[in-house]
RNA sequence: CGGAGUUUAGCGCAGCUUGGUAGCGCGCCUGCCUUGGGAGCAGGAGGUCACAGGUUCGAAUCCUGUAACUCCGACCA
């Protein structure tokens, strides 16, 4: 343990303690940095480059699953949110309000948009007539404004970046199926491309999105045993399309309101990536989304320097003309053992290091960012043995990440016991409730820990309310969450 | 939004109690030398001490206010 310390001596341990940890890793793995505004972040290239992997990824299943992209704009008329009671108490306090250009008062006050639904709802009810018409499929990526009272790099920030789908439906049936696809999709996004293991649920009524009829989420456990809502999918009911008037002529000649549902994930997907592969080295991060998945170091004296560079190039080329992303770093400026340290603290998957005793054996080195372990393979495998080995990390982290979140997890009984699981054991508790919102409450205010979601396919079912000893009609995941 | 703490060079910090010319380590620049786990030597650059007021002959230091950040609570993706 003396020994890994000596990697990398600027990271706080996270044993020591993990929000330090976190902000050091962020900030010297050069992912962001303060803006002059609060609670706002500047998304330093290195880590927009992850939300840019997140996006290809997430775009892609978005397109393959019959959705288009449409960009709506950032102010929102003060009316808009009147017309949905529960919407506008949901996000009246975290609205940032335009009320003046240049020196005249707006006629009405616009609002900073929070999210999109009542102006998609608006539009929507200008363009959907017929059931021909339906459904509307359409998905945005853009920047969202929640003035939070706490903010925290990338986990909750004033300004975030997401995407936001919205759909509108002929039948409350399919609207249902689209939201449950689309937790579908995000859970696929981040256990294959993140390697995070996800809960899939759906949330309490005191959760739930403000005017949604349902929502469901993906949880994902944190390496200090909080919980990440790492993505949300509304069933909005025909609550949107009454306030807006989304109204369309069916095949029966009948005038019906549409069903419509949201979905969005955010940047915040950024924090769990960190805070659930992160460790004392740094960062980590899973082969497949990694933006560069091999680091190329050359080593040797001056006088090897040119048939090193040579090889590495030649290496390098290889590479990455099989669609491996991959990088070197030729810097004679810097010794071998800085850049090693540098990668492993920016999460780099594969280090591949080459040096003239390696040519004399026509061998290059790999080194494993998540096990560490040293591997000589021939120059004439690399491409072959490489491809396997991010494969080998990608699947490892995922069961990795799958353990921990299994061994922090535990069905409680009672009240006391909850609180012993969250709190002291750092994880997240199963247990049953009646359904009653105070029992909800009084979990809260006992052991500060949320629940995150009502599991569709629990460990086990629990018969009896921790709270109240009822009869359970749900079986929930609580746990502390960011 | 409440409670606590922090703010001095790019980063990490000392100096403040007891006011008197701005310091250290790392990093940065130049040169030499070096390269298989954060090398070495020599020389050098870099600061309106968070901001705004006040006290004083004189303020990083004392007083008042403001802001940002961190932690703890209430609200959220």
């Amino acid at each position: 343990m003396a020994k890994d310390k000596e990697f990398v001596k600027d990271i706080t341990l996270q044993s020591e303690d993990f929000s330090r940890w976190y902000i050091d890793v962020i900030t010297k793995a050069d992912l962001m940095d303060y803006a002059p505004v609060r609670g706002c972040i500047v998304f330093k290239p290195d880590g927009y480059e992850l939300w840019e992997a997140c996006q290809r990824e997430l775009d892609r299943r978005f397109k393959a699953t019959g959705h288009r992209n449409a960009y709506f704009p950032l102010l929102i008329p003060e009316s808009f949110f009147q017309k949905e009671k529960e919407h506008v108490e949901g996000f009246n306090p975290e609205l940032p309000w335009v009320t003046q250009v240049g020196d005249d008062a707006l006629e009405e006050r616009l609002a900073v948009r929070p999210t999109s639904e009542t102006i998609f709802g608006y539009m929507y009810s200008q363009w959907i007539q017929s059931y021909r018409d339906l459904p509307v499929l359409i998905n945005q990526w853009a920047n969202v404004v929640r003035w939070e009272k706490r903010t925290l790099p990338f986990l909750r920030t004033s300004e975030f970046l997401w995407q936001e789908g919205h759909t509108a439906h002929a039948t409350q049936e399919e609207a249902m199926q689209e939201t449950e696809k689309m937790l579908d999709v995000y859970t696929d996004f981040v256990e294959n491309e993140l390697a995070i293991p996800v809960i899939k649920g759906r949330k309490t009524p005191s959760e739930k999105f403000p005017g949604a009829v349902a929502t469901y989420s993906i949880e994902a456990m944190m390496k200090d045993g909080k919980a990440l809502q790492a993505g949300t999918s509304h069933f909005l009911g025909d609550n949107f399309a009454r306030s807006f008037d989304i109204k369309f002529l069916d095949k029966d000649n009948e005038r019906k309101f549409a069903f419509t549902t949201s979905w969005g994930m955010t940047t915040r997907i950024i924090g769990a990536l960190i805070m659930v592969h992160g460790d004392d080295r740094g960062l980590q991060l899973p082969p497949r989304i990694a933006p560069t998945q091999v680091m190329v170091i050359p080593i040797g004296p001056a006088k090897a320097r040119e048939r090193v560079l040579t090889a590495a190039q030649e290496i390098l080329a290889t590479l990455a003309s099989t669609g491996i992303r991959i990088k070197m770093d030729d810097r004679d400026d810097v010794s071998p053992g800085w850049k090693f340290n540098e990668y492993e603290l920016r999460g780099i998957p594969i280090r591949l290091e080459v040096g003239p005793r390696d040519l004399d054996q026509s061998q290059a080195i790999l080194v494993r960012r998540d096990t560490s372990e040293k591997i000589p393979v021939p120059l004439a495998n690399l491409k072959e043995i490489v491809q396997s080995l991010l494969d080998d990390i990608q699947s490892s982290m995922l069961a990795n990440a799958r353990a921990f979140q299994r061994d922090h997890s535990k069905t409680v009984h009672s009240v006391a016991e909850l609180l012993q699981v969250v709190r002291s054991e750092h994880g997240f508790a199963l247990a049953g409730w009646c359904g009653d919102d105070a029992c909800e409450a009084h979990i809260k205010t006992e052991t500060g820990a949320t629940s995150r979601n009502i599991p569709f396919d629990p460990p086990e079912h629990v018969s009896t309310c921790v709270v109240c000893n009822q009869e359970a009609n749900h079986t929930v995941w609580f746990a502390r969450a960011y």
